[in-house]
Order: C-alpha cells, then structure tokens, then sequence
DNA sequence: ACGAAACTTTGATGAGTGTCCAAATTTCGC
DNA sequence: GCGAAATTTGGACACTCATCAAAGTTTCGT
C-alpha cells in the first residue's frame, strides 16, 4: 500500500524503443483526455498508437507502471509550465499574482486541463500513488502563490500565507467543473476570471494578522 | 446521443420488488463512494447487497439504466437536504447566505460529497446523462445562493447575480480535492469555511452595479 | 559483420465484464 | 386458494481485460 508510492522508471532504451515509450505515453494521455479513464485500456491505447497489445505490454509490463510514468510526465510537464509562467518580466508582487490568477484560470479552460483533473481528482480517491502526485504538484501552486502573498502582505505569519494561499487555489480550482472546457457556464469565465483577478489580492492586501484566528474563532 | 438524457423510470411493483431495488440502490451508491467508479459493476453491486447478478440484471436490464436512476436518486436526495437547509428561522438574508456557505463546506467534508462528486465531475466528461443531471444540480444551488445574493444587494442586475452566485458556489467546491475527506489540507477546512463565510458576503455586499462588467473590460 | 540485447509479433490464458434466458418460486388481486 | 404476473435462480453467452511466453526481427557496440 505505501510501496504503491515509489517513482517507476521510464522504459526503452533503444532510440527505437524510446520512441515507441513516447508514442505510448501520448497516445495514453489522449485517451484519458478523450475518452475518460473508463476507457484508458492497454488495448486502446496500443489502438490510438497503431501498437500491438503485447508490445505496449512489453515496455509497461504492468497497467499501473503506464499509469505512474504517464502521471510523473504529466506533472513534470504542468510544473514546467508554472515556473515559465513565474518568470515573467519585471512586475510588481501583485501584478505577479494577479498573472498567476489569469494563468492558471486561462489553463482550466483547455481540453486537456477540465479533463485530466476532474479525472484525476477522482482517481485520488482510491489510488495512493495519483493521490500523493496531485497534492505534490499543487503544494508547488501554492508556494508559488504564497511567495506573492507573502510579499505582498509581509505582516502575516507563514500559516496564515498558507492558508489565504490554499483558499485562493481552491477557489480558482473549483471553477474546472463548471466554468471549464465545454462545461455549463463557461461563458461566465472572463467575469470569473476578473472578479478572481481583482477580489483575490484585495483579500490578501486587506488582511490582517490574527484575522483568521478570529473569524474561524467567532464561527465556532 | 440526445435521449441518453431521457429519464428512466424506476422499478419494482410489488413490495418485495420495491425492497430489492432500495437495496440494489443503496448498494450501488456504497460502491461508487467506497470503491469508485472502476469497481462500479453489476456483479459487485449485486455482491454487496447479497443479491445474484441474474436478479440486479432483472431489475435493471441495462448498466447505464441503473446508473441513471442512482443518479436521480441521489440528486434528489441532496435537493431535498438544500431545501431543508434553506428552511431556517428568522434569520437576516445575510445570516442565511452565511448558514448556506457553512453547510455547503461542511457537506463537502463528508466522505459521501467527497467522494460522489469528484466521481460525477470525472463522469460528465464523457455522459451526456450526468453531465445534465449535475448541471440541473448546480443551477438549483446557484438558485438558492443567487436568492440571498440578490436580497443582500438589490442594486445588482439579475447577470451580476448569477455571476456572484457561480462565483461563490465554484470557490466553495473547489476545496472538494484539497480539503474534502481524507484530503490533503483537510485540517485547514475550519480556516476556509471562516474566511468564506466572511468574505464572500463582504463580497456581495460591497459589489456595485457595473463593476464586473468593468473589471472585466480592463483586464482583456 | 557478428552477436547479444532490445524490440516486435503472434497467440494463448484465465479472470472479469454486461446481457440474456428458461425454469423455479413468490406475490397479491380476485 | 387460484392463477397470472412479478420475482428469483442458476447457468450460459460472447466479449474485453491484463498478462504472459515463445518465436521472430531489428538495433548497435564491438
């Protein structure tokens, strides 16, 4: 159970094989992405990539060994992703975050980001290994986030930046069900997107130390 | 493709019938909770209520026919808890959309929230069935935030209503993956709901006529 | 260009799936 | 209680699934 953790190494060694892996690893995301994970199968994959069953089976030997090498390329790839979208040129703290904002609500409007993460949200439920990946990556969003809280708020403690920081990411999060990718409201995403881009660093800059503390205290 | 939307009706006529489908039911929505979609089978179901396939089979000739009806069921079912949550004793408009905030977080923090709707998020993807039947939900929460939203600022168009109202209902889910059940910032939930239940209605009243419409032409 | 190792093909295996059916049993209006 | 209809049983069907092994083919260091 906890060994279901552990980082899988990525096959093919050959410069065939390599680029077989690679056919594999596309196709399979596009099948998660197109096609749900009820239908992410050895066998349809090995179809979207014109494969042979046995040899899709061959470099990944166990279903589960496609599924963590897939997510570890997934992640890295969305990691990426977050740290050339930080480096941006010079800008204020707050423009920083408010370009974070826009980003990341930018991003859960694509195909591929509404499907690959309500997917994988609920495959966290019952699977260790994409459980501890999705809250790998995210804890990285909310560093990112809370260097700008922090800065542009220095009064406050560094639970209190974790926890505005945490809240923003949700909130923004939240919008992948119904504002995402072919999803009910999506018209309503630049409102959203203003409104989060404007209220979210009002919040952080109005903020005072020992706030949350009391509200939380108060709601008891 | 359009009448996979089609409500099916539910079976059972005589009282040892009906029995047999509450238990089939009640068995089918502990699967999906306990062990997900994946393990979401005719056989496993029938297992768990004691019951043999052929007899699960007899009730629901078809999959997708129990899925739906389960899918009215439990739709119903959290309907009729808003409804009830809405019914409170004299209590300003802003206490009430403070009391909607508390119970809709603490809902989420419930194993069976947790759970359900990151498995019906997923699902939508790719059934059209319960892409509908979630949407038809939200639109009915959207309802009841959008009321106090409305009574709260009169000043605001019905559009700007319904934007606040989207607004805060996807903040609000978005904690689902983050601070739901069993997940990873669970603990920061009582901080979360504080920081809602204060600021969204500070939100909603300090909002004027125009300024989404505003924001958002500036941001483009 | 030899040969070991990497890759691919082919076919088979056993478990699991949804769906169906005929016979046995139970229910309930009359 | 009779009897038609509803329910339950047990088994079968044709699939798809992940996995495997043996035999071919290709690659690439030497």
């Amino acid at each position: 159970m906890a060994d279901t953790e552990t980082a899988p190494t990525r096959p093919g060694i050959y410069s065939r094989g390599t680029e077989t892996v690679d056919a594999i690893l596309k196709a399979a995301l596009s099948v998660l992405i197109e096609e749900g994970a009820e239908a992410f199968t050895i066998r349809r994959v090995a179809t979207t990539c014109g494969l042979r069953v046995g040899n899709v089976s061959y470099h990944f030997p166990k279903k589960e060994m496609l599924v963590q090498v897939l997510l570890d390329d997934i992640m890295e790839n969305y990691e990426n992703k977050l740290e050339l979208s930080v480096r941006q040129p010079e800008l204020s703290d707050e423009d920083r975050l408010r370009l974070v904002i826009v980003i990341c609500l930018d991003d859960i409007c694509s195909k591929r980001t509404t499907h690959l993460f309500t997917e994988l949200w609920a495959l966290a439920n019952h699977n260790n290994f994409i459980a501890e990946r999705v809250r790998s990556f995210y804890a990285k969003v909310h560093d990112v986030i809370g260097e700008y809280v922090q800065r542009i708020n220095p009064a406050l403690s560094a639970d209190e930046v974790h926890t505005l920081s945490i809240f923003i990411s949700a909130s923004m999060e939240g919008t992948t069900p119904f504002l995402g990718y072919n999803k009910p409201w999506n018209d309503k995403m630049p409102a959203i997107t203003a409104i989060s881009a404007s209220w979210f660093i009002d919040l952080v800059k109005s903020m005072k130390p020992g706030d949350i503390a009391a509200l939380t205290k108060r709601l008891t």
